[in-house]
DNA sequence: TCGGATACCCACCTTCTGGTAAGTACCCCT
DNA sequence: AGGGGTACTTACCAGAAGGTGGGTATCCGA
């Protein structure tokens, strides 16, 4: 997966797009970036109770690839990353909003827990 | 997964939305049932090439009981099963709608193979 | 000097997902 | 009588996804 890029054959849109999307933590981590601009690793690792390094950096690097995420290393000591959306993530963003305001009338339907996080809304 | 309901808790509504399309041919299954409107099984696994009839029984069970789409059994012989999409799974369709677009300038971008499959457009 | 922070990488292990192949029971067509 | 279609179910298995716990190099504050 980490070289199997994304690339299809796809079948429509919504097959390539859930391609570039398919991960535990990969809304999440776009919806983090969309709401807070810029954020470093420590960040987004704090933001995402649960998440692990692992994941975190594999995932981060997939949306990399994808062109979805914008990584920026400052060569300093102690290190230092900071990650931002491109444009497509943005628009990415943007195109899941519908999907989040059915999803958030979906969970007031089955009336599901939802985890309590500061920061997090919606 | 076939007892584990998918009920979070979750983050927020693209979590809980993301929960319910999470399976290799669901949104697949979404998209040709909002095509067609009503389809058998054998019609289903014909419009979907590849699917096994495990996974699309499977998918079906689960869409099913998250309400997204209508078993309808007809008890004769041989027998006869309709699907079709709930009030809700035609929502969440129409929420796939922007996340479709976004996917289909992705293909575009990428220059992504796409499945040649007659009746499948966009 | 010790612990904590930064941003990772690596190997190992478990869990989950999906595929394969078989069986079921009854029908129609040739 | 044999083959194909209907709509599944079950058992088994492979590969992918994700979690755990270690290591790296450097710096800062206590």
């Amino acid at each position: 997966m980490s070289t199997g890029s994304r690339c299809g054959p796809y079948f429509c849109g919504i097959d390539a797009a859930m391609d570039v999307v398919s991960g535990k933590w990969k809304v999440l981590i776009l919806w983090e970036l969309n709401e807070h601009g810029v954020r470093r690793f420590a960040e987004l690792r704090r933001g995402l109770p649960g998440v692990s390094e692992k994941m975190l950096t594999q995932h981060l690097r997939e949306m990399e690839e994808d062109g979805l995420v914008h990584r920026e290393v400052y060569r300093e000591v102690p290190p230092k990353v900071e990650y931002s959306l491109t444009e497509h993530g943005l628009s990415l963003n943007a195109a899941l909003a519908s999907l989040g305001a059915w999803g958030t009338e979906r969970i007031g339907r089955i009336g599901a827990e939802k985890v309590a996080v500061s920061g997090w809304r919606s």
